[in-house]
Order: C-alpha cells, then sequence, then structure tokens
RNA sequence: GCGCCCGUAGCUCAGUCGGAUAGAGCAUCGGCCUUCUAAGCCGAGGGUCAGAGGUUCGAAUCCUCUCGGGCGCGCCA
C-alpha cells in the first residue's frame, strides 16, 4: 500500500513537473503510517519539505499536489492537515486486503528476502567453560538466538557459533579448583586458593570423578603444598599463587592431568549446552578454542595480518600496532614467552569466519568488553577484509529485583544467581521475553515478581492471553454449534467498519515492515512492542464488540480477521521462541 | 584523566527515516461483569524529554559543551 501511495505523489510531482511548478521531481517519498486515526491511515510529508523550493506556503503547495494526483481505487479520501501533511484515508475494503493476505501466505506472513541469501555467522554466549551460565549470559543467549530468527525472516542464511574458550589459563584454574575439591572429597585437607573457582559446581564435579576414578588423581596434601609461595589470606599474590598450584599439579599428575581437566571442561560444557538446549537456544557449532589451535592454521591466518606491516617486535613479544586503527595503545600478539595471546587466537578466529565464506560476521558481548571492539576491528582491516562486515553488538548488565529490592548476585559470596534458576523460577518464555523487551544496550531491571504474575501488568502474558482469548472465542464457536466460513468471512471484509477493527487492520500490515526493521537493527524490542500494541487493540476490541454475532456476513468478517490476528502473534512468538498457549 | 553507553511522568519503560497535541503499564482516583476468560476494558490527574547553545519549515531524535549514572582502559580471557 505504501508503493501505492508513493507511487500517486510521484505521478503527481512528475504532472508538476511538466507544468513548470516543479523543477525536478527527485525527492524522496516518505509514507507513514499514523499514530492519530483522525489523520487517516497514511501521511506524507512531501509538501513540507518541498515547500522552501518552489517558494510555497506547505499547505497550498500540498493542495497542488492532492489537485495532480491521479484517482485510486483504494483511496476513499485525501486531506490536507496540520503544516501540510497530506493523509490518506483509505476504504475499508483495500485496508481488509491484508486479512486476505494473511491467509494466503499462513506462516510465511512477515517474511521477505531482503536478506538475499547473504551468509551470516551469528556468534553469541561464548562464555569461559568454567562455570554455569548465569543471568548476564542468559540475555545473550535470548537475544542472540532471537537475531538469528529475525534474520532468517528476512533472508539471510544465518549460522550460529558459540566459541569455546577451552584454552586458556582459566581452564588451568578450573581443573586445579576441581582437584583440590577432589582431594577434599577423599578426606584430605587441603587450604582453597583465594582465586580459585568456589561455586558448590567444582564439588559436584569433584565428587562425580571421585566416583568415577575413586583415588587415581589422588596425592598427599604435603607434597602439593611444600615450598609454595603465599596465598592472598597470607599476605602473599593470589595471581602468582594459584599459578604455582597449576605448575605442581600439572608436576605431581603427569598426563593425569590432562585427563582431569577434560573431565572436568566436559562436565561443564554439557551442563551449559545442557541448560541452553532447555532454554530452546541451540547453536549450529561449538567451536572450539582448542581444536583451532590444534589444526595448526590460526598461524597461517595470522600471516595475513603479519605480512600487512602492522605488527613489530618488542621485547621479544610481537605486537599489533592497534593504534594505526584507533585504539589507544599497541596489543601483544605472541608474549615474550612465545605463547600466543587470546587476542590473536580471536583474531584467526574472526578472519577464520570470513575464510569460511561468511559474508557477514555478528557478535554479541558484554559491554565489558567495548574496549577489545576497536582493535579487532583493526586487526580485520589490517588483515585486509572491510570491517563492516564485523558488527558488533554490545550487551548491557541485567539486574534482578525482587519485592521491588535488587536481588544480590556478588560472585565471591557465591550467591549470584545461574540461568536456570531464574528459567525455573519465571519460565522459559517469560525469561525470554523479559530479555528482550528493553534495547540491548540498556540497562535491564529484571523484576522476578512481575515476570511470575499472571496479570495484565504483565507484558508476556498480556500478549499470550491475546492468543489464548482468540482460541477461546473458536472454541466458543463450536459449543454454540455455529460454523466459520473463510470464504464467505474474506468475502465480506468490508463489514469490518468499526473503529477497532480499522486500528487492528492497519496494525496487522503493519507486521512484515516491524520484522524488517527489527531484523537490520538487530533490536527484538521492536517486535516485542508491536505484539504488546496489537494485543492491547485487540483486548479493546473484544471488550467493545461481540465476534460472534448473528449476522452471518459480519461473523465471519470478524472470525477471518481475529484468525489473521491470531496468525501473527504465532508468528512473532516463533521468532521470540515462545509459546502460543490456547489457554491460560 | 581518556574512551564507549545511558539520562523521557512518582516508578519501569515505548517513541520507526527529524514530523502533527511526547505515549503505555504500575502506582493514585473514578467507571464497566444476565456477556466469546474482568488474567480484560474505558476515563481522570501526572512532563523544563538532565541542562545550555546550535542546525531547520519542524528536534526527545542530528551537532557542540556542561552536569549526573554505568562500564572499560593487562605480555588476563
Amino acid at each position: 500500500m505504501k508503493q501505492h501511495l508513493t507511487h500517486l505523489i510521484e505521478e503527481a510531482l512528475d504532472s508538476l513537473v511538466k507544468q513548470g511548478l516543479l523543477s525536478s521531481s527527485l525527492a524522496s517519498i516518505q509514507i507513514e503510517a499514523t499514530k492519530d486515526h483522525q489523520h487517516g491511515d497514511f501521511a506524507c510529508n512531501i509538501a513540507l519539505m518541498l515547500a522552501k523550493s518552489v517558494k510555497q506556503k506547505p499547505q497550498d503547495f500540498a493542495a497542488k499536489i492532492v489537485a495532480a494526483m491521479p484517482a485510486s481505487p483504494y483511496v476513499e479520501k485525501i486531506a490536507i492537515a496540520g503544516p501540510g501533511f497530506i493523509n490518506f484515508f483509505l476504504s475499508t475494503q483495500s485496508v481488509g486486503e491484508v486479512v486476505k493476505r494473511i491467509h494466503a501466505e499462513r506462516n510465511q506472513f512477515g517474511r521477505c528476502a531482503i536478506g538475499r541469501k547473504k551468509r551470516v555467522l551469528v556468534e553469541f554466549v561464548s562464555s569461559n567453560p568454567t562455570g554455569p551460565l548465569h543471568v548476564g549470559h542468559g540475555r545473550h543467549a535470548a537475544f542472540g538466538n532471537i537475531v538469528c530468527h529475525l534474520l532468517d525472516a528476512i533472508g539471510f542464511d544465518v549460522a550460529s557459533e558459540y566459541y569455546v574458550n577451552d584454552a586458556g589459563r582459566q581452564i588451568d584454574i578450573l581443573t586445579v579448583s576441581v582437584w583440590l575439591r577432589y582431594l577434599n572429597a577423599l578426606g584430605e585437607s587441603v587450604p582453597f586458593p583465594a582465586n580459585a573457582y568456589r561455586g558448590e559446581y567444582v564439588v559436584t564435579i569433584a565428587e562425580t570423578i571421585k566416583k568415577e576414578h575413586n583415588a587415581s588423581f589422588a596425592v598427599s596434601s604435603q607434597s602439593i603444598f611444600t615450598d609454595l609461595p603465599k596465598d592472598e589470606n597470607e599476605g602473599g599474590d593470589k595471581e602468582l599463587y594459584i599459578d604455582a598450584v597449576i605448575e605442581r599439579a600439572k608436576q605431581l599428575l603427569g598426563a593425569k592431568y590432562q585427563l582431569l581437566l577434560d573431565r572436568g571442561l566436559a562436565s561443564i560444557l554439557a551442563d551449559i549446552e545442557n541448560d541452553l538446549t532447555e532454554f530452546g537456544v541451540t547453536f549450529d557449532r561449538w567451536f572450539s578454542e582448542r581444536e583451532f589451535i590444534a589444526t595448526g592454521v590460526v598461524d597461517a591466518l595470522l600471516q595475513k595480518l603479519m605480512l600487512s606491516g602492522h605488527t613489530y617486535e618488542l621485547e621479544g613479544a610481537t605486537w599489533f600496532r592497534s593504534t594505526n586503527f584507533g585504539d589507544e595503545k599497541d596489543r601483544v600478539l605472541v608474549r615474550s614467552n612465545g605463547v600466543r595471546t587470546y587476542f590473536a587466537n580471536d583474531i584467526a578466529y574472526h578472519l577464520s569466519k570470513f575464510e569460511r565464506g561468511f559474508d557477514l560476521a555478528v557478535d554479541i558481548f558484554g559491554a565489558d568488553h567495548h574496549g577489545y571492539v576497536e582493535r579487532m576491528r583493526g586487526a580485520i582491516t589490517a588483515s585486509g577484509i572491510d570491517s563492516e562486515r564485523l558488527i558488533y553488538l554490545l550487551t548491557q548488565f541485567v539486574s534482578l529485583y525482587r519485592s521491588g529490592k535488587p536481588v544480590s548476585m556478588s560472585t565471591r559470596a557465591g550467591d549470584f544467581v545461574t540461568l536456570r534458576e531464574l528459567r525455573q523460577e519465571v519460565g522459559n518464555d517469560a525469561a525470554r521475553f523479559f530479555y528482550v523487551m528493553r534495547k540491548v544496550n540498556q540497562h535491564i531491571d529484571f523484576d522476578l515478581d512481575l515476570a511470575k504474575s499472571q496479570s495484565n501488568d504483565n507484558p508476556i502474558y498480556y500478549v499470550q492471553y491475546a492468543y489464548a482469548r482468540i482460541c477461546s472465542v473458536l472454541k466458543q464457536l463450536e459449543a454454540r454449534g455455529l460454523q466459520y466460513n473463510e470464504e464467505n468471512g474474506l468475502a465480506n471484509l468490508h463489514c469490518l467498519e468499526e473503529i477497532h477493527e480499522r486500528q487492528l487492520l492497519n496494525l496487522l500490515a503493519r507486521y512484515p515492515e516491524t520484522i524488517v526493521e527489527a531484523a537490520v537493527h538487530y533490536e527484538p524490542q521492536i517486535l516485542t512492542q508491536y505484539l504488546r500494541d496489537v494485543a492491547a487493540c485487540f483486548h479493546a476490541y473484544y471488550n467493545a464488540h461481540s465476534f460472534l454475532v448473528e449476522v452471518v456476513s459480519v461473523r465471519d468478517a470478524r472470525l477471518a480477521l481475529v484468525l489473521a490476528l491470531r496468525q501473527v502473534l504465532q508468528n512473532g512468538f516463533e521468532i521470540l521462541g515462545i509459546h502460543a498457549r490456547e489457554s491460560m
């Protein structure tokens, strides 16, 4: 419809050019849906934009445009209002057309092909496998998953990946944490390092290992702790101390150290994957940093960067001159001890994404990584790849509120809330909806009481209830022994003349552009907001009018409308990954 | 100190490409159930869009500065 109206304006402008009233019709014509129904269904601001160049009052020029416009079967009335807007009032018949379209396209309604099958890789969560996911990761999971669905809906070829950071020092810390808890479970009395992972899950893993392997990882407490530096609580450095414990563990366990490491890692990854799967979030690939390094392609990929002339040697280390790309200081790629940094491996990983044929790489990270973005983009540019192809989306933090008070989530105190606990408390649907209801770069105050409440205050119940109510109407139809005739409904759309019906029809027509808007900006909250609007419109309609009226033509037309709405709700829910419930 | 993000009603937040009188919900107050679910609807009050300049037909939206809040500034990951 927008296209049609744009075309009408174009013809009017062309005609004015021919009359010599306008020098050029080259203007970007903006047609927008009105906010207020008194302004008709669509409005155009073209007269306001061109008024200056033709040296006329916008209202006068608008009148000339309207006079030059060809007649259209869809347009019932055209009015000039306000400072010079041209308002289009459509016929009931043409507004109702959207219902036919929805009935024809079903679950395809709202999908389009503007992504042109371009390949996009979305990387998200990528949480270090050192413990269970917490509520912050949940936001990444929900957001990333929904961004994938949105991009798919507009015709991108989407793949998702979880980068498993299983090669670094923190895995060693996990391993000794598990080991010390294991020794504890065997009855050894061992001090627990200040910098080790203190969570209860470590104890659980240790106990499992004890059951599986008995005492095969046992050593005497004395052999571990002789001649170690002081830990933090003894006035020492916790970093130096934990590194010394790691070294000692490797010495004492030999080849068995790797066994222990693998066991702990596998256990945590399994937990993470299980948690995400239950949450409805799956990945096309779990990309292991360790395996990636083992293939040997990391050095080959980094060669691109090395050959760019943007790297140099200093004090035994290899540096990337990221200051050439706006970074505040240069960054180390290879440490003086010969070990590559996380950054170097990550550059190789990102280069591999483009090497593997992806046109676009979308990374979803926490806002605490923002300092990292610039140097990665620099490295990509230096390697000869257009950094426009790398998109970073940074999420802000999530705070939980219960009874109006913030829930303490200090990791140190061991009382941080896991994603699993949150899901169990409020349910997957509410968690997903609440996570993406806010702009990604805005802090979330997650109200647990609200997410659980079964009331109109709760947005997730509000939208699901709209769906359930429509289902309920259909059950009622059956209970009264009535039949719905779709063909008759679609033939009588001109009966939908109530103001609520007009508003609902216009909203339904906006669903496809809402999806495009949400997808291209990576903003799912545009969709959640739309669903809340459409639900509010429906509830008002429901309250104002009966659907199951005596007059068959009106009844069938109304049912055709609410069934179209049900389809749109279902399509939106599908993208959000929430359930369409038939009853509440 | 430097960099990034944020600041909209008492509270939590919408506000599309710069458009018409800045909108919802909660809370407060007042209505609506012989009815397809009242888990809902309708109405009232409530605003210096943090502040000051600028850009223009028009600014919550774009630019500059100031104030306030969050985050980041490792040969960690």
